[in-house]
DNA sequence: ACCTTAATAACACACCCGTGTCAGTACGGT
DNA sequence: ACCGTACTGACACGGGTGTGTTATTAAGGT
């Protein structure tokens, strides 16, 4: 008995668990899409992958491992999938509008990102209500997106003379702005999913970019250089 | 028989229907803001309101009809609690401050305004999957606060001259600022329950006041005369 | 070739839900 | 005093869910 314990043990026989969770994930994601988070339960999980519950509790003890990973596995996706779009480098247009193409990556404007929206809010509720002691996970994304917006009112100082620009605008003033930026992000995608019909993607376009315009420079411009 | 059926009609015989329905309703409230709308069941409603639930099939046929009349009550309770507090004339401190105490009277900034934030959230969660064609409901008392924050913006013009003022500040640049505040505010309080942590209520108070002071004024004051 | 064991699937139990039905109760008009 | 009717509460049915138990299957090491 104990000798061939020995050869077993730690010997995955059949299939590779890693793989098979992911198939439950991407089953899981579906579901969110259509019924939101509160629709993963066990059963439609084991259904929407073409399981029977019996075998998925043998990759999920409980309902909340299952759903404790999905929400895992779909932020990983996420920060796959939207990271790379928001850090593009963006070299044309003005500065206004650089920032712009950044915000508008996270803003739920086409199907993709509204599905993307979706799958984030369905995290953020998840973290509501399991508050961990290890802090938020999404706050750390958040924050990434917020340095980003950081980096890119940089940008807004004047082009020509990046070295000493930090003295016109100094770090508070640049860190105050994006945060108020970010904080206007949030409000806009919540109006858009929240009132459809009232908050287009154009109009929250608008908005942001005056929102953007708004923001102290050091070289005024022209009258209306960024517009179009 | 039809003698009788002249005497009997339309006389509600024991008890007050409406008064009954108020009951269920406050008994619901208490259920959305801990468990949310989802949880306000027709079993659940009832036993909160020490009623069997074929008691309350007499008042309201269907869960959807007890869900429905508990959104409109919910509603109009919140009309009344937040109206007044908003619209409370404001006459002391600088207008930045005024428009800011008025602002933060939407935000989930205490226990009593985190309740009606939840309540509100709620309403709006059931306008989004119970779509009707005659428009959103809650949109209209949005409009109402953005009417109330576009007043309270052309305060924000010099003060000194009221008359001619709507020369410098355009009817078109006063409501896109009360559509930018709108949005802000929508956010701010979306990062105020979704991050407890992070956003706390003095953080919201200054990222406030400091889009507040963003805003474009004829007059340029001191450098930071409003502040405190 | 056999046998251990992981993997799978089916079932059972208890709970909660919406909804329908029906017998009992109490009030108000006659 | 009586009777009809609004009101009340209890139960039943069908469906869904989480979770635990158990039998069946198949693969891999010996």
């Amino acid at each position: 008995m104990l000798a061939r314990a020995y050869y077993h043990v730690d010997v995955p026989r059949l299939v590779d668990h890693d793989q098979r969770r992911a198939e439950l994930g991407e089953a899981a994601i579906r579901i969110i899409l259509r019924e939101g988070l509160a629709g993963v339960t066990v059963r439609g999980v084991a259904a929407e992958a073409g399981w029977s519950t019996g075998s998925l509790r043998h990759y999920f003890s409980n309902q909340h491992a299952l759903q404790a990973y999905v929400v895992q596995a779909t932020t990983d996706a996420l920060r796959r999938r939207v990271l790379p779009r928001v850090q593009r480098p963006r070299t044309e247009g003005s500065v206004v509008e650089q920032v712009a193409t950044i915000v508008e990556e996270m803003l739920p404007l086409d199907d993709e990102r509204r599905e993307e929206y979706a799958l984030w809010s369905a995290v953020v509720e998840w973290e509501r209500h399991h508050p961990q002691e290890g802090g938020s996970v999404t706050w750390n994304d958040q924050r990434a997106l917020h340095r980003q917006c950081v980096a890119a009112l940089r940008g807004h100082e004047p082009v020509r003379d990046p070295g000493q620009a930090t003295a016109a605008h100094p770090d508070a003033e640049v860190e105050l702005w994006a945060a108020l930026l970010h904080t206007f992000v949030d409000g806009l995608a919540s109006q858009i999913v929240n009132t459809p019909g009232q908050v287009s993607a154009g109009t929250a376009g608008h908005l942001l970019r005056a929102l953007l315009r708004a923001v102290p420079r050091p070289d005024p411009p022209a009258h209306h250089p960024q517009n179009r």
